[in-house]
DNA sequence: ATGGTAATATACCAATCGGTATTTTTTATT
DNA sequence: AATAAAAAATACCGATTGGTATATTACCAT
């Protein structure tokens, strides 16, 4: 009955882990430290025990959110055999992100931090540009490495593409949920998805 | 010397006026009554004798900084000829959205209103959903009325196309903003250039 | 079992939060 | 110029904010 994992880290993780959701939703400036203390059942000694202050819950939080939905895709685009079918993912995953357990409450944390941050948190900002520009990479490469096995065509811009293709999706979500339709989200996946058979050979 | 505006009115008007950028960058639960009182130069009492409360000031500046860009917009589609041409009128916009002064400081009020408020206010919320739906429907009356004038397709998925035109544009703009670089909004107004060559004839 | 340490809880802080009741000032009408 | 009404300023409210210093508890190695 060994844990890895002494009692403040799985303190910290159990606070990272209850708090995911109310950041998503209710963003950094809107979440309190009471949310969190009310939330987690621990003291204000408990948390500041664990982090910095509530920027650095939000950074962890973040980190979580984040890693849970890129956990997801990754999965899924290693079973995938094409490289077409491996930028399918996306479209899937997104076609019915209302009913995935994967992704946290509140919708994509990039898309949340970045609108929040980028005019007014230097550091959630800088985490969210990262993992944007993550993305974009990953998608880049899975481009480069069809073109590569000819499956797609060779003057295709890759990194036009995986922009696009991360912006249909980034701004299918915000109309999704704004306007409570999925189906509106499943019309812009359309879209991404002639985007991706038209780079085919 | 006759102002049609009563004193309130202009006061109104002046408040929302002076706070529309700070809503948009700081969003609403990071606006405080002082942010206001200090960038008016205006007392607790002047601000709740023009508004109810907090919110109400927030509605009113979305109100504000909403028109402001359909104005933008309205007035450019006006002068374009050929509905190509108008829905060009967006790619255009957005393309150097970071240079022009007709954008409230702080990128996209519909962006920001949506992904703060779609799980925290509802009435921002469904503000910001009327937005995005007026938007829909003046892109589908402009390809509708482009297929009538023969210049699109018969066959064209309006609803699609004008929801995959928004999501590439606030999707462009979440990305431009958290990574500061304006040529990755350009990039993926690239694609919704071509997304409108494709329904033409 | 014990002592040291790690972790959590308690109690407290000044500052700020959104909001209101009241007073003062400004404006418009006569 | 006098006056009533409208608008703005002042002064205040309890509650909550993020954060800290200190006390208490839980844990672990000896």
């Amino acid at each position: 009955m060994e844990s890895k994992l002494s009692k403040a880290e799985k303190t910290r993780q159990f606070i990272i882990e209850t708090t995911a959701d109310i950041f998503n939703t209710k963003g950094y400036a809107g979440t309190s430290m009471s949310d969190i203390t009310d939330a987690t059942r621990l003291t204000k000694g408990s948390i500041y025990g664990n982090f910095e202050n509530k920027e650095d819950v939000a950074l962890a939080v973040f980190e979580h959110n984040y890693s849970k939905v890129r956990q997801v895709i990754r999965e899924r685009i290693a079973q995938a055999t094409t490289f077409h079918q491996k930028l399918m993912v996306y479209v899937q995953v997104y076609d019915h992100f209302t009913r995935t357990a994967h992704f946290p409450r509140g919708g994509c944390p990039i898309l949340n931090t970045s609108t929040e941050a980028d005019d007014t948190n230097p550091l959630l900002k800088e985490r969210a540009a990262k993992a944007v520009l993550e993305w974009k990479q990953n998608i880049q490469d899975l481009i480069k490495e069809g073109i590569n096995a000819k499956e797609f065509k060779f003057d295709v811009d890759d990194e036009r593409i995986a922009l696009s293709l991360i912006a249909l999706i980034e701004g299918g979500i915000m109309i999704a949920k704004v306007t409570d339709s999925q189906s509106n989200l499943n019309r812009v996946m359309k879209t991404a998805e002639l985007l991706i058979k038209m780079i085919r050979v």
